[in-house]
DNA sequence: TAATCAATAGACCATATGGGGTATTTTTCG
DNA sequence: CGAAAAATACCCCATATGGTCTATTGATTA
């Protein structure tokens, strides 16, 4: 059975010349192909393809946008991103929209035949650097100035747990709780739960 | 120039396997192998491979602590985790500690191999369905339950502002900044700014 | 050994927060 | 059009929070 593709790019060669690979590629077909994410929103309930490649320059709605709505309305559709933007914020803007892949348009034809599969079969394709940089975001800042105990009660901030709830936890008296939040807020630069919550969480400090 | 590799892995056979795999193969060497993470932090300063292969059950400290020390002392060594276990959590932990790669144990040698130079070209070598896990966590929840403007408020909780600050920013009365609040707990089902903002963040609602 | 840090505990006090209401106007949508 | 949702604004009040300050004990380390 063949994978079917659909393709979401507004220049008029590239889409072209996509889908004649795809369609000329056994084991592909690509029936459908759209300038713009609002055409594909229309037309595409009536057969939805499996794999939708997309470019994200468009006119009207961004293709990380359309990714956004179309895997609402229809989740078992993979999306890669097939781009000539490659920042930070294209790729997970993407990701967080729901793309499972994220491709430059400059991906040679049968690395996106590959991927296309990849992507069908239950992977992520993505270049090496680009995946790099998904797993970089990952890392922990190495530099965790809280002891121990501190990291335990910003532990219990971040749950909202109040001065009482935390004492009676740890088993030692409000007085000390406040202390030891006193000091996390000088070491965080902050005043306040919600900047202290927010920087545990980013920084990944807990 | 040969990619050199350590082992940190403390099943004595697998070790020397993969010892043997990868000083027979051109192109790469293995001077250094461990059975534990210790004796690697003790010994490694000498001659620091490019590439380290981690066990994460190991007797003592965890490879994914070790990871974390490793990667610590020196940034420039690529990582990759060789482990049976593929769960969530040790997949997470150990990309947030530092690793760069997350292979299993029963990845054919031409594969295990290759991974090795890509890690080492600047990629992040794994399994297609663990990228797709990894590619997965990114995903918003796409049912934000929030109208625009309780998420332009919630964005100002984020930031630790209070009721003041915000309603001058948005040029309101404090009153309605509270109410917003308020609807903004009862849709969330919490109550506290702490645990607003971490569902906020967790969430990616803002 | 002296000094520093972490953990513990407490006091005082102004202000922010959250829970409970009610009410009007505008926008949105079936 | 009419209902529902969103945005606006206000009330009362108990409690949580954050700032500033002091103080003791045990561990770590320079």
């Amino acid at each position: 059975m063949d994978i079917s593709v659909a393709i979401i790019e507004d220049d008029r060669e590239i889409r072209q010349l996509m889908t004649l690979l795809i369609d000329s590629s056994p084991g592909y077909t690509c029936q459908q192909s759209f300038n713009d994410c609002e055409s594909a929103l229309e037309v595409i309930r009536k057969d939805p393809p499996e794999v939708v490649l997309m470019d994200i320059d468009l006119p009207g709605m961004s293709g990380i946008e359309g990714v956004r709505l179309l895997k609402q309305q229809y989740p078992e559709i993979d999306f890669i991103m097939l781009t000539i933007k490659e920042d930070d914020d294209s790729i997970f803007d993407s990701l967080c929209a729901g793309a499972s892949g994220y491709l430059l348009k400059d991906t040679p034809p049968a690395t996106l035949l590959e991927s296309i599969r990849v992507v069908y079969e239950g992977g992520a394709p993505m270049s090496a650097a680009i995946a790099r940089r998904i797993v970089s975001s990952f890392r922990t800042a190495p530099d965790n100035p809280l002891s121990a105990r501190e990291q335990e009660i910003l532990r219990r901030l971040c749950e909202g747990d109040n001065y009482k709830v935390i004492a009676d936890q740890l088993c030692i008296s409000g007085h000390t709780v406040r202390a030891h939040i006193k000091n996390i807020y000088k070491k965080l630069h902050v005043t306040s739960r919600a900047e202290a919550v927010r920087k545990a969480i980013n920084d990944k400090l807990i």
